[in-house]
DNA sequence: AGGTTCGCTCGGACGC
DNA sequence: TGCGTCCGAGCGAACC
């Protein structure tokens, strides 16, 4: 499942093989990815282009070509990889960038959730995806103060509001669990009712989570890698994910796998009130 | 109007 | 072996 460590990682290795590549050809097996513009227009406008520097924004890729720019969201299991264009395509490969120096840019995805659009480069920040995102959590944007102002607004559980992408872009079910962990919040706890002395915890969380999730090349769950093909390390650093009946590495409590904001959410009753 | 919830997309994993 | 159910990010519709 990647969220932002992890796409922060993609990122990175796809500059370091995209920048330069001329794409000869696109081809679309599965047309569901392609969202913006219909496949045809989104086939015909890439042909033709060369890859810029690719960024990241909340969870979502954006990639720059010449004219247009292509935002990209892996959901739970897209991939992307370089591959000489004679090596075999396997089934869950669904869209296709063949440059013109016999290498592609394959886009692959076991659950076929992944999106792309294409805008023109420059704009795609006033279309949706992008437009309604929230604050980017490890810029100089994110601070307490803001989000005693956004929490003030809503009384939904702090666990929804933290997998909101409107409100803070780019954690996920992962990061939230423990990121409120760190912060001794418990996820149903209501938002507007949490305190600026946990507020300012939550934040010191968000930011030291994150970076050091990106650090560790993020975390492999069940089937993240980067575009080169390595995985994550930060799986093993983790305090509540995916250690449900294990005990709590702080007070030895069994850590608790619920369901909150209809997320599978783990908690450990001992640190979390 | 705006905040919030619901239904939908998918196929692997799991349970009976 | 086979069938049914669950999971999950984000959009668009529905709801309040």
């Amino acid at each position: 499942m990647p969220e932002l460590p992890e796409v922060e990682n993609v990122k990175n290795t796809l500059n370091r093989f995209l920048p330069g590549k001329v794409i000869a050809d696109v081809e679309v097996h599965w047309k569901n990815i392609v969202k913006y513009p219909e496949t045809e227009e989104f086939i015909l406008k890439l042909k033709g282009q060369t890859f810029d520097q690719v960024y990241r924004r909340g969870k979502f890729l954006i990639l720059h070509l010449d004219e247009d720019s292509l935002v990209s969201h892996l959901r739970m299991e897209g991939k992307y990889g370089l591959f000489n264009t004679d090596a075999p395509v396997d089934k869950h490969t669904h869209v296709i960038f063949r440059f013109t120096d016999e290498t592609e840019l394959r886009y692959q995805d076991v659950r076929k959730f992944g999106t792309m659009h294409v805008y023109p480069k420059g704009t795609e920040e006033n279309h949706l995806p992008l437009k309604t995102l929230g604050v980017e959590p490890l810029s100089e944007s994110l601070t307490a103060g803001l989000l005693k102002k956004l929490f003030a607004k809503t009384k939904r559980n702090i666990k929804a509001v933290l997998l909101d992408q409107t409100i803070i872009a780019g954690l996920g079910n992962i990061y939230v669990d423990e990121v409120l962990f760190q912060a001794r919040i418990h996820p149903e706890t209501p938002t507007n009712k949490i305190s600026l002395h946990r507020i300012k915890k939550l934040k010191r969380a968000i930011t030291e989570i994150l970076s050091e999730a990106v650090k560790h090349g993020g975390s492999t769950i069940r089937s993240y890698t980067n575009s080169v093909g390595e995985t994550g390390g930060f799986q093993m650093k983790l305090f509540v994910y995916g250690r449900k009946n294990e005990a709590c590495r702080i007070c030895g409590t069994e850590i608790e796998r619920m369901v909150v904001a209809g997320r599978g959410t783990h908690v450990c009753k001992g640190c979390q009130k």
